[in-house]
DNA sequence: TTCACTGCAAATCATTTGCAAGGCC
DNA sequence: GGCCTTGCAAATGATTTGCAGTGAA
């Protein structure tokens, strides 16, 4: 496990104490988390820190490949340091976001129609209910047949 | 084809001329527009539409399934009118979006982990640079290297 | 000194909301 | 009449921008 500021430089990124934070955050956290969430946090470790800050630099990163940022959520982008091959699950009624596997063998070749297409990345991004919610719906549902 | 009013009938929606006209553009134009693309194109035909309209119409066709909405573009929701099985490409260059062929055996099984989880979309997006964007880039890199 | 990084305040802009008016059954 | 739809205007809220201050090489 390399340590955030180890990380930053092996990405191009020069350190900084907010920078680290930022990362050490994202590495430490695989909550898919908001700009408002990781502002949040760290401002109780860093008072002066602003979301400006928190802006510029999650556009760096995600710019140096050292992040992904995800559009799985309508109203705001999230962030992921988790750069393994894995699609993402966002539950429509908690809004929580999942890791799930994808597995290796699940490809998407260009063909002739696409060949020419430069692919940078591909998002794969699931939409249901997480088992939580999906039994507390199943649960409500039983409720109002018995009553 | 079925016709742009029946196809909202059929997915039990009440049609009205501002909703028909919407569901006829989605359904002739391919472009997975956004809001403002289809308040500007529909504007002319019907000078009293607005935007909160086409908004609410919108959110109504998503919510009843006779559309797709998709966050692949991190500034604002894009709708799709095309309902087969199909993965989005977005050049990150001209910001166009290319539906591309998801081919059938593409599948994306829940394992131990993530048979709980109720499914409910998938979306798989691509973003890279599409056949005419790559090109100038090309160009103009060998341009820089030339001089 | 220079130049990149930080952060406050203001601006921007997609989307939502409140609400009044109009239309359809 | 009653309810759903429409649309204007105002509000909201995530993100961006302008710019001045700070700090590191």
């Amino acid at each position: 496990m390399v340590t955030a500021k180890q990380y930053l430089i092996d990405n191009g990124i020069k350190p900084s104490v907010q920078r680290i934070a930022i990362m050490k955050y994202l590495l430490e956290h695989r909550t898919h988390p908001t700009v408002d969430e990781i502002y949040a946090k760290l401002q109780k470790k860093i008072p002066t820190l602003s979301k400006t800050t928190i802006y510029n630099t999650l556009k760096v990163f995600a710019e140096k490949g050292a992040i992904l940022s995800l559009t799985i959520d309508e109203k705001m982008v999230r962030f992921d340091g988790y750069k393994q091959r894995h699609a993402h699950f966002r539950c429509l009624s908690c809004d929580k976001i999942f890791d799930v596997v994808l597995d290796n063998d699940v490809e998407f070749p260009l063909n002739e129609e696409t060949k020419n297409f430069k692919n940078i990345e591909t998002h794969v991004y699931h939409r249901g209910y997480c088992p939580e919610c999906a039994s507390k719906i199943e649960n409500s549902l039983t409720e109002e047949i018995t009553e």
